[in-house]
DNA sequence: GATGAATGAGCTTTCATTCAT
DNA sequence: AATGAATGAAAGCTCATTCAT
């Protein structure tokens, strides 16, 4: 796996991140203390500060694993050989199988890199952290529009419905609003945002 | 204007809480301290809480008021002698507007109440503290589908869709990446979300 | 009764000072609060300020006329034609009786009058706010020396024994830790007094 | 001493109690800060929430040390071969002993202690916190009458007349009422408790 | 690398007292 | 006499970060 080709550093690193996203996720940035995150680790807070050199820092290296992490899922898909349609519906599942499977991710997304922008200032302006998977959304969209299956609109209005949505649908998961399984939702929401993206001339 | 029927002490309840509202939105719960706050009333630490009990009643009173506010606007457009498909229009004009012209309404939505679940527990908890603009939106929604112009789905399929897309919008808009401003999205992401919800047999 | 022959102002002092005797009895003296006692008399605080000029000032008033009526009740006692022995069977009652049917009153005395010293000074140093009580008790001793029923010793050997013991019951029976009914410890511990006060001539 | 077989933490724990010991007992619990208490020790108040949790667990753990190390001076009391009635004298000795050289140990006892009971609870409630001492006056009260020196009579009557006696003695001489050295006292303060304990039949 | 005691600024909250009305 | 909003100093406590070991 991939901790493999890593230093003993390097993965010590994964490891202080990992528990950090947990906490920050469950717990929220400013709830969560280093002490907190040490605690977990059974690691003195002096040492965590030989991995990381603030609590800022932590919190911006993490938002860039995450990023990436996602990125590479929708990487795949972008480059599998479906149809657009069925990628809208690969990209719901796979982000609502990480909502259920992994909830620290987005709602780390969610809860703290997009609530608590001045954390991540200096070096994580704009989209400069989540680059990986912004970039990934920009090819599914442009590639859609180019083979004529999406209609060509603002890049940020197509972004805005497929995140926003995807995100909204989310939190509602997270404060137990649905009665139904998040994951019973894809079909009827790839749907949706389908409908809403195509081009006058594709096929229902 | 409304605030002229209160009371002197509800005058300055209101007045507090615009000016927490302000700077809540603009540097988060957290960051946000009571005595900055009493400053910028030019208000004593004390006297603050001669009004609100603590920081987070503070807090939970302001999502109160704001839903409260957002919720009349499309009481409105719910009342009004409109098409299904106008009112999608309208109502994302009226927030697009709030976006412009109040941005810390919408912030403090997304960045204080949705980001700081723990804030707002104990009276606060699930929707209850922003219900009067929840209900507005499930109105509108099961009027549209009574009218036959909505597909029938799930209700949360297609909250998460208007208020996902519009919250993501409006956070992209913070963040500046736009290039063209906020409001002269207005029609096409209208169209996106009625192209989204509308019934198979609804006209175009 | 002795209420009426007061001015309409000495009246509401005297009930501010019981509703304060109760609080700070119950609650300590710092951790009851003027609006505390304000509220539970309806009363503003500043109004309350009319009356005493401070927190200290009530609570040395307070301690005056508590010590004025207990002095009055052994008062009685003393001037009583009893023994000796029966004095001290009477002051014990009429004290334990105190501790069952207004228990504030001793409470105050053990627990915001002997326990913080450094809010009855100027004005309450030494004796000086309990001198009713306290001569009372001395009168007692040298009436009953005189008569050759009492050892002659030392005036505080003697008084330390006496408000000593009954304040160390008065707190036991405080703390719930009797298993029986303080009222029914009279005997035993009127005679306990006894035999260690008597002179040695004395009859059983 | 004692001292040298204690961990560094443990030896800095004692340090902190002995300081809030002697403010406590001086200035009262309230009106001592933790401030106060860090000032004297020369430490930062931050470094002292590394020792004690809390202003009242500190409270707490030095009645603890208090109870502890006089219940070890009346344990020795207790052991040795001597009359009940030198027991008696020996404990009056060593109270009033401590009066005078540790003047903060009683006066803790009587004045935080005593006096402060909400600060006592969760882990303090009733004798909890102050076992080991009463139970050395406990073992002394019962052998005492086991081997019919005293009378039998109930045990809160007997621990009531004693400790009520001697604390009262100790506030009158912290009082400065008290003409004479407090040492002095000490015969006939033991002559006056062995009268009211001693069985009729035992020897004057 | 690893520890955790130490720092100190800053937080939320309290409360006796005052004073304009 | 009566009100209660206003003050402001100070309290208990927290926590990111440092540093001697």
């Amino acid at each position: 796996m991939f901790m493999e080709q890593m230093s003993k550093k390097e993965r010590k690193r994964v490891e202080i991140m990992l528990t950090a996203l947990e906490l920050f996720s469950k717990n929220g940035f400013y709830t969560t203390t280093i002490p907190d995150i040490a605690q977990k680790l059974q690691m003195s807070v002096g040492n965590l500060y030989n991995y990381f050199s603030s609590k800022e820092e932590l919190a911006q290296e993490i938002i860039r694993f995450v990023s990436r992490l996602i990125g590479e899922r929708i990487h795949e898909i972008n480059n599998s050989d479906i149809s657009t349609k069925e990628k809208i519906h690969a990209i719901v599942k796979i982000y609502f199988n990480l909502c259920v499977d992994q909830p620290q991710m987005i709602e780390y997304f969610l809860r703290v890199y997009l609530a608590n922008r001045e954390v991540f200032t200096d070096g994580c302006e704009g989209m400069v952290c989540v680059a990986p998977f912004v970039t990934e959304i920009m090819i599914f969209f442009e590639e859609g529009v180019r083979s004529g299956d999406l209609r060509n609109q603002d890049f940020f209005s197509a972004f805005g419905l497929f995140m926003g949505y995807l995100g909204g649908m989310a939190f509602i998961n997270g404060e137990k609003m649905l009665t139904r399984d998040l994951e019973s939702y894809v079909d009827e929401i790839a749907e949706n945002i389908y409908r809403a993206l195509k081009s006058d001339d594709a096929k229902a």
